[in-house]
RNA sequence: GACCCCAUCGUCUAGUCAGGCCUAGGACAUCGGGUUUUCAUCCCGGUAACAGGGGUUCAAAUCCCCUUGGGGUCACCA
C-alpha cells in the first residue's frame, strides 16, 4: 500500500450537497473528523457538487450547519478555505483535463466515439442474454491518430480508462484485503462529451492534489475503489490508504430512508438533542472502545479513537438508545445553560414570546429545573411546562379516573384547597409538604391519594415532578383556583 | 443476475486477528424488586445471543469450506 507514514494524516468528508446532512453522513464526518484530531492531522470538508442538477446551495448551507452543530470544526473548506482550495469540487475539475491528456497519451485512456445509444442498446442485449453488463470495448482498438483527429474535426466522444488485465488489491483497514478482477472492470468512462470529468475520477484528482492521506468513507464506495486505484497507479500518484466504514440501516435492517423517521441531523437538532448526545450516539454506531465504556465526551473519543474499533457489520440506528444519551447529557449539563437552551423551543411551543423570557426568567428557571432530569430532548419542554402557562382545557383520562377514584374526592379538594389556603409558602415546598400531611391524616385519607388528586386537578396529568414543587411554582392563586374549579373539567 | 462485503442477546457491541481464562461480558430496551406523593434518578435482580451444516483440533463463538440470510455496487450520479 502507499507509503505516506511521514506525512502528517490528512483526511476529507466529501459529501455531495443533494440533500440534508444525514446520520451516516454526519457519522462517517465524525469518524474522520476523529481520526484527524487523534493523528494531529488535517480534517478537510470538500463539497462534491459536480452534479449541477441535483446540488443546491441550500444543501451546503444544510451540511455546513450540521457539522457546526455536532462541533466538527472542518480545517480547510467552505467558509475556511485553505492551502488546496478550492474546495467546490465544481470549481476544480476543469484543471484535470491534463490528467486525462496524461493518461491518453499513455494509452491508458482512449476516446470512444460511442453513441448513448449504441451503448444503451449494447446493455439492452447483455441484459436480455443475462451477461455482465460492459461496454464492449470498440473504440479501444481505434488508432490514436485517428481518434485525435476525429476529436479535433469535433465528433463527440467521452474518454474512457482502458483497464489493464490482473487484478487489483484494495487494502482496507477495516475489511483487509479485497480483490477485485478487472476483468469485473467495465471501461468505465472517466469524461464526459462535455469534457468535465466523471466522480470517479474526480476523487483521485482531489484526494491527490489535497494530499489527502487517509480515505474514510461509507462501505458503499468500495466497489468504486479499485476504479480509483487502477487511476492513481496509471498516473503514478500515491494511492491513499483506505477505510470503509459500514452502512447505517433503518430498523428491518433496510438500507436508512427517510421513511424510518428522522434521519437528518437538522430534526434532531431542532428537537432539542444536545450535540453530545448525537456525537455519542453516533460514534458508538459501529464503534466501541471496550466492553466498559459507553459514556464518551469528544476529548475522549479523540483519545480514544481507532480505525480498528469499527466494526465491520451495518449498524441499525436505535432511536432509544439516542433517548437515553440525550436524556443523560442533558442532566449533565448546567441549569442555566438549559434554561438558555430551551427558550427557542418554548417560544416555538407558544409557551413564550420572544422577550418575555426576560421578565419571567426566575420562575422560568424553577420550572426547567424540575423538568431537566427528565426529559430527553429541549422540545419535550414546550409540553411538559405548558400547564404552568395555559389554564387547564381538560383533563387526560387517567387524570379523570384518578380524580372519580372515590365519589367524595371533589368535596375533599375543597376542603384541601382551604386548608393549603391557610399554609402556603411560593418558597417553600414543605410548607405545602406539611400541611397536605396534616390534612391527610385529620381526613383520614394515605397521603398518596390526596396528593394523586391534586396533581391531577392541578396539572390535568398524572405524571409531574414531585406535587410540592410544582405547587410552589404554579403559585398559591393558581392552584387553590384549579383545586376548586376543577368540578368544570370533569363535565 | 454478476461482483464485493457482512453474520454474537430485540438493538449497539466485548470476545474472533495470536483457539482453551466464555456454563459468552457490558450498555440500551424489556420484566421484577427496593427507595418514593406520581414520574424520573439511584440501587438490586431476571429474561435474552455465538444463523445452519460440515470439517481441522485434545479443545472452536474464535481457524477452513459449504449453505442460508442481510447489505452494497454494477450510470456521460456522487
Amino acid at each position: 500500500m502507499s507509503n505516506q507514514a511521514n506525512s502528517p494524516v490528512r483526511v476529507r468528508f466529501a459529501p455531495s450537497p443533494t440533500g440534508y446532512l444525514h446520520i451516516g453522513g454526519a457519522r462517517t464526518a465524525l469518524f474522520n473528523y476523529l481520526f484527524a484530531r487523534k493523528h494531529q492531522g488535517v480534517f478537510v470538508l470538500r463539497i462534491e457538487d459536480t452534479d449541477r442538477g441535483r446540488s443546491t446551495p441550500e444543501a451546503v448551507k444544510a451540511i455546513l450547519d450540521g457539522l457546526r452543530f455536532l462541533g466538527l470544526d472542518w480545517d480547510e473548506g467552505p467558509e475556511k478555505g485553505g492551502e488546496y482550495g478550492p474546495y467546490f469540487q465544481s470549481e476544480r475539475i476543469a484543471s484535470y483535463n491534463r490528467y486525462i491528456d496524461q493518461l491518453l497519451a499513455r494509452g491508458r485512456a482512449y476516446r470512444c466515439f460511442c453513441s448513448k445509444e449504441r451503448v444503451d442498446r449494447l446493455r439492452e442485449e447483455q441484459k436480455a442474454r443475462k451477461e455482465r453488463m460492459h461496454y464492449d470495448r470498440k473504440c479501444r482498438g481505434l488508432e490514436a491518430g485517428e481518434a485525435d483527429r476525429r476529436a479535433g474535426a469535433g465528433e463527440p466522444h467521452v474518454v474512457r480508462f482502458a483497464v489493464p488485465e490482473g487484478r487489483t488489491v484494495v487494502h482496507d483497514h477495516i475489511r483487509g484485503d479485497v480483490v477485485f478482477e478487472h476483468q469485473e472492470i467495465d471501461d468505465f468512462i472517466i469524461q464526459r462529451a462535455d469534457r468535465t470529468c466523471i466522480y470517479n475520477f474526480a476523487v483521485v484528482g482531489d484526494d491527490t492534489e489535497m494530499k489527502i492521506t487517509h480515505v474514510i468513507r461509507g462501505e458503499d464506495h468500495l466497489s468504486n475503489t479499485p476504479k480509483q486505484i487502477l487511476l492513481f497507479r496509471a498516473l503514478d500518484l500515491t494511492v491513499p490508504e483506505y477505510a470503509h466504514i459500514p452502512l447505517i440501516l433503518g430498523p428491518g435492517r433496510e438500507k436508512l430512508s427517510k421513511r424510518h423517521g428522522a434521519v437528518s441531523v437538522t430534526e434532531y437538532q431542532e428537537k432539542g438533542y444536545l450535540p453530545e448526545a448525537m456525537v455519542n450516539f453516533l460514534a458508538r454506531l459501529g464503534w466501541s472502545y471496550d466492553d466498559k465504556q459507553e459514556i464518551f465526551s469528544m476529548e475522549e473519543l479523540i483519545e480514544k479513537f481507532s480505525l480498528e474499533g469499527i466494526s465491520k457489520s451495518g449498524a441499525m440506528y436505535d432511536l432509544k438508545k439516542l433517548n437515553h444519551l440525550g436524556a443523560h447529557y442533558i442532566r449533565k449539563r448546567g441549569l442555566e445553560e438549559i434554561v438558555e437552551l430551551a427558550i427557542p423551543h418554548l417560544v416555538r411551543g407558544g409557551l413564550l414570546h420572544e422577550g418575555e423570557a426576560l421578565s419571567g426568567r426566575p420562575r422560568l428557571v424553577r420550572m426547567v429545573a424540575l423538568e431537566k432530569d427528565r426529559i430527553e430532548h429541549l422540545s419535550q419542554l414546550a409540553d411538559k411546562l405548558c400547564f404552568y402557562f395555559q389554564e387547564l382545557k381538560g383533563l387526560e383520562a387517567p387524570a379523570v379516573k384518578q380524580l372519580q377514584s372515590r365519589p367524595d374526592m371533589l368535596e375533599k379538594l375543597g376542603r384541601y384547597a382551604e386548608a393549603l389556603a391557610a399554609r402556603f409558602d411560593e418558597r417553600d415546598p414543605k410548607v405545602m409538604e406539611a400541611a397536605t400531611r396534616q390534612f391527610a391524616e385529620a381526613q383520614k385519607m394515605e397521603l398518596k391519594d390526596i396528593a394523586q388528586a391534586a396533581r391531577a386537578a392541578l396539572t390535568g396529568r398524572t405524571v409531574t415532578p414531585p406535587l410540592f414543587d410544582v405547587m410552589a411554582v404554579l403559585g398559591k392563586e393558581a392552584c387553590l383556583r384549579r383545586l376548586k374549579e376543577v368540578r368544570k373539567l370533569l363535565g
